[in-house]
RNA sequence: GGGGGCUUAGCUCAGUUGGUUAGAGCGCAUCCUUGACAUGGAUGAGGUCGCAGAUUCGAAUUCUGUAGCUCCCACCA
């Protein structure tokens, strides 16, 4: 702050401080064990991928958590690292290969691909890192993880083997959602159901044998490409319409063949026609009808989504989609198509791929997750809390009906599975029990050259869920690991969005509880709290844009963040998108509503400025010598007053911090600085600051003693700006920094300042006389007009309270005088009245007193109103005898004050009516 | 079909265990460039808290019913 600006310009604040604070290993985790440990793993973003706005709400998030525990004196652990994102790398690596040379990943073979996928990694690798420090995120950074690292790699295989050998992981040939675009099968919750305006075709079968009138069977089906693959029709077995054609058969259409009638359960007599076309390889739930009848599995479309030989002559090579039209085209030629109806179905598309997937038999891996039972336990035990609470219950509902999980993926960016087939070996003749068929090792077969691995990678999220217990060297960490594991492990808070309860959360919980320790079936709450790989998990919103929708490349409504941190400053942008995070639900996204943290930031540095201004700076070095410059026997009531907000400030604050309410943080200190602190009391110690030097002694040592408790409170969310003033304000001992500053704790504050609690109310009350002072001038147009002369009529303690606060009512209402005087003579003059004192308004020129008196009469209307209500409570037995005391007594006393109110209002109406009359008389 | 969440000022949202006259920011209107800040100051307009019942001395807050919106999970061709 050496050079004094008008405007508060972050960019190079926010540099050069966040340089320093990196040179002088500010973020360095180091497990002290004098100190509470404070742990959070970063959600690792994807190596290759760009800061967004879910980023910045994230990480923020997370930096106000560490910031504020390393000023709570805890040893503070923020591990950064990346995922490798296996399918968006690798699509994104294969684009370019394709379009930069025209080659495909086959063209190069798995090795050279991946050096390709490398050399991008290396090139656009941790550039998100580097977008996170901009945005002030104090990790450690040398510790900066990513999961195909070595150290990482090796616990992931060793995870694999792990369950492999209790049994958890198998190889099997299932239905699992394919992907055509990616060509890699992806688990249930990477499949995301959208709502499609299709057509519902209704097409008959023809019965081989007729029965009696009926000739053929009708169907409906969404996806006629796939009759080809039919290999029945199926109804249920007690509906009567058809009960007897069961074991009968009909016509597929094309390739023509007998295929027969079975009877199933399944079907619902209720939709269509009751019958329904079963296409044992192209749907889940034929497949399994297809498997209690041992139907034939007869694929048609290909792995690409065209459709294969199978499919006949006319199909083959056809895309599916248009195979679709083709197919209903065929059978209407033939006669046999029905109807195409509108028709509204769900279905299932790829994340990744933004394509429909396609229900795909193919051998997989699974995992049956482990611990299921323990995973629920520790949420309902509340060894792991969720925050919001509600979250918890969409996290035990999820882990009731889990299938499964397909963990293997037909890429090469990933942790390749480590699974050993011997040569020369048929897949079908493998014999997984038989380790002479099948090796499964972390480090291989000792003669490879007999043996091929699997080619298939694993799951991203197969390997991301080993993250709080990897990065901190599990499953073999050396001593140093050992300590910090002790120290840190369970993680203290989870930080992320609710979209990944499923993908991460949930599965990081249980491979925690399955795999950190020994092999044990059967888990203890004390083994369960060992375990966890965190204790509270904080879901916060996603960011959507202004209208609601999400926010994505396409729609063009995803701003740049580094473009918002340059016009806002990082510290704005932290301060805005945290002010508009309501707990827990979406947040809607806009340049104007974060305009507030740069107005914020503004707002700091100019009342900092202007204390500079004020006069000389005295010792700050430490809060003790702050205290000591202060002189109780100078106190007014402000004083008093602003020390009592700033104590309900940092206790807020604190408990705030202690449920994870982190929602109304920015309103807090909003709230505080911006009205109580620069609109009230600095206001009011502008009158002080040009008095004795004691007094202003006095004053600045309680505004330095404010701004720098105000500035520790804010430093979380504003990290640059509250050092840059910290440091400018002398606050700092040499060679520290803020976050080192231990925070003072509310109750400490409050013992060694002890303010006055009834200063504090009477300058509540000055505040409402001063306001309506002003709004008694602006009536008349005298808003900024600083010379008013104004009278008051009080009760001889109010009088008291008037004279002694005699400069500071002036110069923040805006009067040359404001004195005592006769109400009888007061008659007249247009006034307020206030729960202090009646005050009047000396117009010397005219005045237009019909006017006035109509005001006072709507105002009269309203206290008449209070008054009845108030009568009414008070006059209530049961309120008397049931409401606590407090309650009645707020209840008297806002009475009093309201019939105190309204008989002065009418005695003004009246004296303006007589005033009026009397003027009507005289002209 | 199952489970959440939401409905309060023009907009986005607060409103802690029921208890003084329901708040904030933005926007809007009027006034003000007074020696921290126009990224500012002052004042004001604007709400029967979705609807209907119930409990209570007292309900935006609790309960029941109901309407609308929204998200997640499952999914019938």
């Amino acid at each position: 702050m050496s050079e004094i600006s008008k405007a508060y310009e972050p960019e190079a604040v926010e540099n050069r401080w966040y340089a320093e604070w990196l040179s002088a290993g500010c973020f360095k985790a180091v497990a002290d064990p004098k100190r509470q440990p404070y742990a959070i793993m970063i959600p690792p973003p994807n190596v290759t991928g760009r800061l967004h706005m879910g980023h910045v709400l994230d990480n923020t998030l997370q930096d106000i958590f560490v910031r504020r525990a390393r000023q709570e004196g805890k040893a503070v652990l923020w591990q950064p690292g990346t995922d490798h994102a296996g399918i968006a790398t690798q699509t994104k690596v294969e684009k370019q290969l394709l379009e930069s040379t025209g080659q495909s990943k086959h063209d190069l073979g798995r090795e050279a691909f991946l050096e390709k996928v490398w050399d991008f990694k290396q090139a656009s690798g941790g550039v998100i890192l580097q977008q996170l420090q901009k945005l002030g995120a104090s990790c450690d950074w040398d510790r900066a993880s990513f999961t195909l690292d070595e150290d990482y790699s090796k616990a992931v295989l060793t995870a694999f083997v792990r369950f492999y050998q209790r049994g958890y992981i198998y190889r099997g040939k299932r239905m699992v959602n394919w992907c055509p675009a990616t060509q890699t099968a992806l688990s249930d919750e990477e499949v995301t159901m959208r709502a499609q305006n299709g057509i519902l075709y209704k097409m008959r079968y023809e019965l081989v044998e007729p029965d009696g009138e009926r000739t053929h069977l009708e169907i409906s089906t969404t996806r006629p490409e796939t009759l080809m693959g039919d290999s029945a029709v199926a109804v249920h077995p007690e509906d009567a319409r058809y009960q007897h054609l069961i074991g009968q058969t009909v016509w597929r259409p094309f390739p023509r063949e007998e295929i027969p009638i079975i009877g199933d359960s399944y079907v619902d007599r209720e939709f269509g026609t009751g019958c329904l076309k079963v296409t044992p390889a192209h749907d889940k739930n034929d497949f399994e009808i297809g498997q209690r009848h041992d139907l034939k599995l007869i694929e048609v479309i290909g792995a690409d989504g065209y459709m294969n030989e199978q499919a006949g002559e006319e199909f083959a090579g056809v895309e599916r989609f248009e195979a679709r039209k083709r197919a209903a085209k065929k059978l209407e030629t033939m006669g046999l198509l029905v109807a195409r109806e509108a028709y509204e179905n769900n279905v299932g598309y790829s994340e990744r791929g933004h394509v429909p997937i396609e229900p795909r038999l193919s051998e997989q891996w699974f995992l049956k997750y482990p611990k299921v039972a323990a995973a629920k336990r520790a949420v309902e035990s509340g060894a792991i809390r969720f925050y919001p609470d509600r979250w918890k219950k969409t996290y035990l509902h999820w882990l009731d009906g889990i299938q499964d999980w397909c963990i293997s993926r037909q890429l090469w960016w990933g942790h390749r599975i480590p699974v050993w087939y011997k040569k020369g070996l048929a897949r079908s003749e493998l014999d997984f029990d038989n380790p002479k068929h099948v090796h499964v090792s972390i480090e291989g077969p000792n003669d490879p050259e007999n043996w091929e691995q699997e080619s298939d990678v694993l799951d991203t999220w197969a390997s991301s869920y080993l993250w709080p217990m990897a990065n901190l060297g599990w499953p073999h960490p050396n001593p140093e690991q050992q300590k910090e594991l002790d120290f840190w492990y369970p993680t203290t808070t989870l930080v992320t969005g609710f979209d990944i309860i499923f993908f991460w959360v949930a599965r990081m919980i249980m491979a925690s509880l399955e795999l950190y320790g020994e092999d044990q079936e059967v888990l203890s709450d004390a083994e369960i709290a060992k375990r966890l790989p965190f204790k509270n998990i904080f879901i916060h919103g996603l960011i959507r844009d202004e209208k609601g929708r999400k926010m994505s490349k396409s729609l063009g409504n995803s701003p740049d963040p580094l473009d918002l941190i340059q016009k806002f400053g990082a510290d704005g942008l932290r301060f805005g998108i945290c002010n508009i995070a309501p707990s827990g639900s979406d947040i809607l996204f806009s340049e104007e509503r974060i305009q507030i943290g740069r107005n914020f930031c503004n707002k700091l540095w100019n009342a900092v400025r202007f204390r500079q201004m004020s006069g000389p700076m005295s010792d700050n070095s430490d809060l003790a010598s702050i205290l000591q410059r202060l002189d109780r026997t100078l106190f007014d009531d402000p004083d008093h007053w602003i020390l009592q907000r700033l104590c309900d400030l940092t206790q807020s604050l604190e408990s705030g911090f202690q449920d994870y309410e982190i929602a109304p943080l920015t309103h807090r200190l909003y709230a505080f600085f911006w009205s109580d602190f620069c609109d009230w009391y600095v206001e009011a110690s502008k009158a002080k600051l040009q008095a004795s030097e004691a007094l202003r002694d006095n004053c600045l040592a309680i505004q330095d003693l404010v701004i720098r408790q105000f500035l520790q409170l804010a430093h979380p969310v504003m990290p640059h700006i509250t050092e840059e003033l910290w440091q400018a304000l002398g606050y700092a001992q040499p060679q520290t920094y803020i976050h080192q500053a231990l925070l003072s704790p509310a109750q400490e504050l409050i013992q060694s300042l002890r303010p006055d609690a009834s200063a504090v109310e009477r300058v509540a009350q000055l505040q409402t006389l001063i306001t309506q002072g002003r709004a008694l001038k602006a009536q008349y147009r005298l808003a900024s007009k600083r010379d008013v002369v104004v009278y008051y009529t009080a009760e001889a303690p109010d009088q008291v309270t008037l004279e002694h606060n005699q400069a500071l009512i002036n110069r923040l209402a805006g009067f040359k005088s404001c004195t005592a005087l006769d109400p009888k003579v007061a008659s007249g003059m247009p006034a307020t009245v206030t729960p202090l004192a009646t005050l009047y308004l000396d117009l010397s020129s005219s005045l237009d007193l019909a006017a006035e008196s109509a005001r006072l009469t709507k105002d009269l209307a309203k206290l008449e109103q209070q008054v009845s209500i108030g009568e009414k409570k008070l006059g209530n037995e049961k309120f008397m005898k049931s409401a606590p005391e407090k309650v009645v007594a707020g209840a008297r006393k806002q009475l009093a004050e309201a019939r105190a109110k309204r008989d002065e209002t009418k005695r003004l109406i009246e004296s303006f009516q007589q005033n009026s009359a009397s003027l009507k008389s005289e002209s």
